[in-house]
DNA sequence: TGCAAAATCATCCGAAAGGATGACGACATC
DNA sequence: GATGTCGTCATCCTTTCGGATGATTTTGCA
């Protein structure tokens, strides 16, 4: 996490460094100074987006495993739960909880570019993981990966 | 989250436009530039990270994995209904039979191929009834396609 | 601290899927 | 007999998927 911190101040201050250059280059530009505040401003905004998603990602994975509910079945009303995914299934199968999420979103339908873009990673990083579930569960395609997730009770 | 982008926004004209008065009142400020430059990096790197961290606690809440453990209570066989086709959607959404026919091996992850031999019919009719099916159910993927048909009752 | 697992990203290539369009025969209906 | 629907098949082209493989970075844990 340190590493963050540098890098962070390393392009804030090459950042800064570069406009005061551009600066005297080009000082033709009218209201360049609000245009700099501007760029600095989305620039910073998505390094920090970036580095507080970062940051908080170890706290997720931390807080996922310790809620265990014991919940008792009660014989009446089958389609409100929220549906319990089957953990132990997913441990013997060696399902990933990345795995498991693209999984999902594959089952809703999406394209990988369409997951990629909601979880905030390439392309081919999505594939990967599909490849990988797709392994684990026997399925050649995602439609047959579906299907087998859900009978295996692990997609809702 | 469309929200968040919107005080996004919202926040960051206000600082600029804050910036921009701030600089007509105190010009006499020798390197304005650079400091307005790393005020505002500052200002939205942290604003960025505020924002990542929000992001992802209202992620957190649903990463809380319920472990549910099932206390198998049999009440009721629930897989008994041998599952009724909705055929007033269908017939509203123009669906023919065979269309549904293909639907469903869709939904059952056979590949086109595949089903085109379960049904002696070529591969070329196959994609054929899939473009009508998904053109009807407006879905562009055949995970689309499926999701879509549950929803609307059209598939088990 | 060091190792193993997990997550990330990339490239190459072939297969599958999807869009657009045209055509033809069977059948029912008007 | 004209019209319309349905099922069938085809071609051309683009996009998407999937497999194989290698690499790097995080992260979890002993």
């Amino acid at each position: 996490m340190k590493r963050h911190a540098l890098i962070f101040g390393l392009v804030g201050g090459l950042l800064i460094a570069t406009l005061q250059y551009t600066e005297y280059r080009f000082v033709i530009i009218e209201h360049s100074v609000e245009l700099y505040s501007a760029l600095v401003a989305i620039l910073f905004a998505g390094f920090g987006i970036w580095l507080g998603l970062r940051i908080t990602r170890s706290r997720d994975t931390i807080r996922e495993t310790v809620v265990v509910r014991e919940v008792p079945v009660p014989a009446e009303a089958p389609a409100l739960e929220p549906f319990a995914p089957n953990t132990a299934r997913q441990q013997t199968l060696g399902i990933t909880t990345r795995e498991l999420e693209i999984l999902t979103l594959i089952a809703r339908g999406f394209s990988n570019r369409e997951i990629a873009t909601q979880l905030f990673v390439s392309e081919n990083t999505v594939k990967t993981h599909c490849a990988r579930a797709f392994d684990k569960l026997g399925a050649a395609r995602r439609t047959q990966a579906v299907q087998r997730g859900k009978e295996l009770g692990l997609l809702p």
